[in-house]
RNA sequence: GAGCCCGUAGCUCAGCCGGUAGAGCACGUGACUUUUAAUCAUGGGGUCGUGGGUUCGAGUCCCACCGGGCUCACCA
C-alpha cells in the first residue's frame, strides 16, 4: 500500500490513459534503462519569426508530460526544459513586420545575434526576438530555462559534439544526402563556415576536412581564397538537421515534440544522434492546426487563428484545453471553436471536483493547472453570454451585467470576477466578430413614422421610467402603426403585431430577433436608445 | 512517391481497458413573458464508410478495401 499521498497519486498515474501519462511511461523506461540522470525536455524555435500559437502549444503539451512525468515518479527524479533558440540562424529575409528594412537588408546572411536590432531595444535582432519569447512565455508562467544557440557555440559547450561530428563526417553525408536533390547534394555540408570577413553563415561545399586539427576548408565565394576555421567555438554553425541531432547528443535531450510536418526530419535527426553515439530523444508527432478549410496554418499565408486572436476572446486556459484534448488528430483552429472550448473548460472544471483521484487524472483541467485546477462555478455559459451580448446590443459590461442581475440579483462583478472576465470576452468577441456583420435595413416611410413617434414617447416619459413603463410605451406607439385586431390586449383594445417588434429589431439592432424591447431599453438606458432610433433615422439608401 | 489524420444524428463532434449508441447546435411540441431574445421541460431522428476476422458479445481490437483531406520530398 502507498505510504504517502505522492505515492498514492503515483500508483493511479501508473495506470492513467490521458495521452501526457502514456508520453512520461515510455521516459520512465528510457530513464530506467539507462539508469537515471535529469531528463531533459526541450523545445525549439527558430527566432526569425514571433512565438505564435504554436510555440505555445508546444510548451504546454510538454509541461503536460513533464508534469505527468514528475507525479508518476513522484518527483524523485529531476527534470528540465529547456527553450531553445535557434538564434545563430542566419537571417533569410527581411520581415515584413519589422521597422528599419532597410538597414536589415545590409545584413542578410549574418547571424540573428549579429544583426542590429531593427526596434533598437536589444543588443540585437536575435536578442529582440528572444526577448519576445520569453515575455510570451512568462505571460502563461511556464517554468523553463532559456536557451540562445549563439551562446551554447560560442561558449564551446557543443565543441565535443562539433568534433564528433566532424570525425563521423562520412556518416551524416551519407544520413543527409539520399533526403537531398541532385542538385543540392553537390553543395551540401553540415557545417555552414560562419565567414571571418563578412560575418555571414555560408552555404559553400567543403574543399577539405582536417578531423586531427577540427577544422575545415572553404572557397569564400566572394574572394575565391580557401579559408580554414574551427569547426568549434561558434566559428562554424551546422545546418539545421545535423544541428538538431547535435543538440540532441551534446545535451542529452529525452524528450521533444515535434509537428507532423516534421516527421521526416526528425527521423533523419535521429539516425544522425545515433551515429554521433548518443539516442535520440523520445517524443511524437501532433497534427498540424488547420484553418477553417483544414489547411495548415502558417503564418505566411496568414490564415486560421493566431494566439493573440484567441487571447482577445478567450482565456489562456481555454487555449490550454484545445492544446490538451487529441494531440495527433487534425484540429482546425477558427474562430467558431473558441466558445466551445471555452465552456468545455468549465464544465471539465465543475466536473473535476466530484470525480474519484483515478478519474481527475483523465480530467484536461488536471493536466491544464498541473494538478490542481481552481475551484469555480460558473452561473451562465460562455455561449449564453455570445448571445446575451448579440441580442442587447452589449459594447459594455455594464448592460450585460444588467441582464445578468435580471437573471440573479446576488450576482455582481465584485462576488464574480471569472463571471466578469467572460463577460468581457463576450462583449469583444460580439464588438468585434458580431458587430460588423449586422445588416441594418434602411427604415421605410410608415417605419419612419414610427420610429419618430416612439423617440417621442420615450423623450416625454419621466426620467428613472422602469422597464413596464418603457414597454407600454412602445406598445401604445405599435398599436397606432402595426395594429393586430386579431389579437387584443388585455384591456380589449387591439394588440400589436409581431411585425413591430421584428421592426425594432431589424432597424435599431441590426438582427431579426432581440430581447423584450422594454427591458432592453431600461437596461441599455433611454438616452442611449433614443440614440439607436436617431441613427437609424439617418440611415438612407446610397 | 512516402507518411499521417479523418469517416458515428441535418451540422460540429464525444465515445475511456470491447458489454444494448451520446452531447452541443438545428428542428418539433409545451411552459413562462400581453410580441420577440434568453431560460426551463419534452420529442423525433443514426444498418457507427464497406467487407472480412478475433470474441459469448465489436463504433471500440486485427486485416483488406473505398472515400475525404493534409503534410513532406528547397529552407527552418
Amino acid at each position: 500500500m502507498p505510504t504517502t499521498a505522492a505515492a498514492a497519486l503515483s500508483d493511479l498515474a501508473a495506470t492513467a490513459r490521458a495521452w501526457p501519462f502514456e508520453e512520461a511511461k515510455k521516459l520512465v523506461a528510457r530513464v530506467e534503462k539507462r539508469g537515471g540522470g535529469t531528463v531533459l525536455f526541450e523545445t525549439g524555435y527558430g527566432p526569425s519569426g514571433l512565438p505564435h500559437i504554436g510555440t505555445f502549444g508546444e510548451v504546454a503539451r510538454t509541461t503536460m508530460v513533464r508534469h505527468a512525468f514528475r507525479v508518476l515518479t513522484e518527483d524523485r527524479i529531476p527534470t528540465r526544459l529547456l527553450c531553445f533558440s535557434d538564434d545563430m540562424d542566419g537571417l533569410r529575409k527581411v520581415p515584413d513586420n519589422v521597422p528599419n528594412r532597410e538597414m536589415l537588408a545590409g545584413h542578410l546572411g549574418k547571424p540573428l545575434t549579429e544583426v542590429p536590432d531593427p526596434f533598437g531595444e536589444h543588443a540585437s535582432f536575435g536578442a529582440h526576438n528572444n526577448a519576445r519569447l520569453r515575455s510570451f512565455l512568462d505571460t502563461f508562467g511556464f517554468e523553463y530555462e532559456f536557451a540562445s544557440a549563439t551562446e551554447y557555440y560560442r561558449s564551446g559547450r557543443f565543441d565535443q559534439t562539433l568534433l564528433k561530428v566532424l570525425a563521423a563526417y562520412d556518416e551524416v553525408m551519407a544520413i543527409m544526402l539520399p533526403s537531398l536533390r541532385a542538385e543540392r547534394q553537390a553543395s551540401y555540408s553540415p557545417f555552414l563556415p560562419i565567414s571571418p570577413t563578412t560575418g555571414a553563415v555560408l552555404q559553400v561545399p567543403l574543399v577539405e576536412r582536417k578531423v586531427e586539427a577540427g577544422t575545415v576548408v572553404y572557397r569564400d565565394p566572394d574572394t575565391g581564397v580557401l579559408v580554414e576555421v574551427p569547426v568549434t567555438g561558434g566559428h562554424c554553425k551546422l545546418q539545421w538537421k545535423p544541428d538538431w541531432a547535435m543538440r540532441w547528443a551534446a545535451l542529452g535531450v529525452d524528450y521533444e515534440m515535434a509537428g507532423k510536418d516534421l516527421i521526416d526530419s526528425v527521423k533523419l535527426s535521429a539516425r544522425i544522434c545515433s551515429a554521433l553515439g548518443a539516442p535520440p530523444p523520445d517524443g511524437f508527432n501532433y497534427e498540424l492546426f488547420l484553418d477553417e478549410n483544414g489547411e495548415k496554418i502558417s503564418k505566411s499565408k496568414g490564415n486560421g487563428l493566431t494566439i493573440d486572436d484567441w487571447l482577445a476572446y478567450a482565456s489562456p486556459e481555454s487555449l490550454s484545453l484545445f492544446m490538451f484534448q487529441k494531440p495527433r488528430s487534425g484540429k482546425k483552429l477558427f474562430f467558431d471553436v473558441i466558445p466551445r472550448n471555452v465552456d468545455d473548460y468549465y464544465t471539465f472544471l465543475a466536473k473535476y471536483h466530484e470525480e474519484s483521484p483515478a478519474q481527475r487524472l483523465e480530467n484536461p483541467v488536471w493536466h491544464i493547472h498541473t494538478g490542481t485546477p481552481p475551484t469555480l462555478d460558473l452561473p451562465v455559459s460562455f455561449a449564453l453570454l455570445l448571445n446575451l451580448a448579440s441580442a442587447s446590443n452589449a459594447d459594455d459590461r455594464a448592460v450585460l451585467w444588467g441582464f445578468l442581475k435580471r437573471q440573479d440579483a446576488a450576482l455582481s462583478p465584485e462576488n464574480h470576477p471569472e463571471l466578469d472576465r467572460l463577460v468581457g470576452y463576450a462583449i469583444r468577441y460580439f464588438h468585434d466578430r458580431v458587430a460588423p456583420t449586422k445588416r441594418f435595413r434602411v427604415p421605410e416611410e410608415t417605419e419612419r413614422q414610427a420610429l419618430a413617434a416612439l423617440d417621442a414617447a420615450l423623450a416625454a416619459l419621466p426620467a428613472g421610467a422602469d422597464a413596464e413603463a418603457i414597454q407600454a410605451a412602445v406598445y401604445e406607439v405599435g398599436r397606432a402603426v402595426f395594429p393586430d385586431t386579431a389579437k387584443p390586449g388585455p384591456d380589449g383594445r387591439p394588440g400589436v403585431s409581431l411585425a413591430w417588434f421584428a421592426t425594432l429589431y431589424q432597424l435599431l439592432l441590426g438582427q431579426e430577433r432581440g430581447p423584450r424591447f422594454g427591458s432592453f431599453a431600461a437596461i441599455y438606458g433611454v438616452p442611449e436608445t433614443r440614440a439607436l432610433i436617431a441613427t437609424a433615422l439617418a440611415r438612407t439608401d446610397g
